[in-house]
DNA sequence: AGACGGCGTAACAAAACTGTCACCAAAGCG
DNA sequence: CGCTTTGGTGACAGTTTTGTTACGCCGTCT
């Protein structure tokens, strides 16, 4: 899965150098060095990842990043920032504004694509094949293998993205409305009750025991809000 | 809210320094240099992330942070881990056995708390904004969970609404009217005694205890006023 | 072409949640 | 004290939400 990277830089030498060595490693790449543009390529362009220097036109790189992270559409995006050397407040600042990763200048184009790498396998583990772990199931993406509890579980293409998004975001509550953003894609439009049949399916795949039996359930229904996956069993819960 | 760090790492001057710094911006620090406690500790203390050392006595960093993964209580605490500079390769080790982040010794304290608060606000945005807590109440607003001492409490979509408006607002005494407000919206009519049972829904889920005895009413009724969310014993209150 | 597998939708069943009531208990009040 | 007002409680019937199954469509593979 080639991963789409937005540069958002204003040296036209640096933007070269970048360039080259990220599609040189496979990475496709989008450029500005304008940080009102920068946004619109986000949302637009929908990059796996963003390259923002701190020092850019039109807005500064921390509005940039701040604007990001307010947006729904970009919020978790990850974001890896470029700093003049020893300026660490700056860098503080940086994390604290949203960014997950930073880079003093000058660097060295290798670097740059190995945290790159890092940054992603951390925050979008599925764009590098690594895999996907929670409470007992397994993803390989780049298998596109699923196992619980060591056994191979069998999900159709649907199914396998739903559960990879619960995967990368263990824990937090979808509305279906999200997931069919998410797993479906922004412009399809599907009756949200089709998540429920999905669910259904990947419930039914994943819970199914050697023996035919029923495993635990790990995706949990909030009523009027969505599902989540929870590693919570029902026992450990007060009735009402 | 303050978070609770787990520091696993065997150097003394070092976590002397971690745990100073730390303390200083408001966590709270559980320390242990040995892997097996950790996993131990992990589990009982229940922290809100782990500061993992690569090198330490009793199992390897890399062996704690795959067994955190593996383990359903603690699949997805954030990890972050230290390593020793220029230690590239045990970096990435480390990040694809799960951990969510890194820092390379030597490191400046600040910046560490600066990546802390990152990394707790990407993964667990519940302690920055979504989460609410008051008197042993937890809220979770993107799990969707609600804790009373560690116990998940079920509750309904409305009574959920109900407490979180509560915890927003700790103390303070609504009319019934106001909670029709700001819980029900206020567009719908309904009667205001509809409140008063969906008060007397949450007091029971709230106030169930685990062997279905009752714990204290944290929702105090205030006569000819309102509810409000209160810590203050009935016992404490009136001087006959 | 025919078989197959996956997908989205519809329809029905089951479960959970909701608002109201009636009735009881407790708290003011003269 | 009795009376009045206010809140607590359990039941209930309607509604909403979710679970589950069935079915037809469509693209792929053979």
């Amino acid at each position: 899965m080639r991963a789409k990277i937005l540069l958002v830089e204003d040296d036209a030498s640096l933007v070269e150098l970048v360039t080259y060595n990220l599609e040189k490693e496979g990475f496709d790449v989008v450029r500005t060095g304008d940080g009102e543009e920068a946004l619109t390529l986000a949302e637009e362009e929908k990059p796996d990842l963003v390259i923002l220097d701190w020092m850019i036109a039109n807005l500064s790189g921390i509005e940039v990043c701040r604007r990001l992270r307010r947006a729904p559409a970009t919020a978790n995006l990850p974001i890896v920032m470029l700093t003049a050397r020893g300026d660490e407040a700056d860098r503080i600042r940086g994390l604290e504004t949203g960014a997950d990763d930073y880079m003093t200048k000058p660097f060295s184009p290798r670097e740059l694509v190995a945290r790159i790498r890092a940054v992603l396998r951390r925050l979008r583990p599925a764009l590098q094949g690594g895999a996907l772990e929670f409470a007992g199931i397994t993803m390989d993406t780049t298998a596109h293998r699923v196992t619980r509890d060591g056994r191979t579980v069998q999900l159709g293409p649907t199914e396998f993205r739903l559960l990879r998004h619960f995967l990368e975001h263990p824990g937090r509550v979808f509305s279906r409305e999200q997931l069919l953003d998410a797993v479906w894609g922004r412009d399809v439009y599907v009756e949200q009750r089709t998540v429920d049949v999905h669910i259904r399916r990947l419930r039914k795949a994943v819970n199914a025991g050697p023996g035919g039996e029923e495993l635990a359930d790990l995706i949990r229904t909030v009523r009027s809000a969505g599902y989540s996956l929870d590693a919570t069993p029902v026992s450990a819960q007060v009735a009402a």
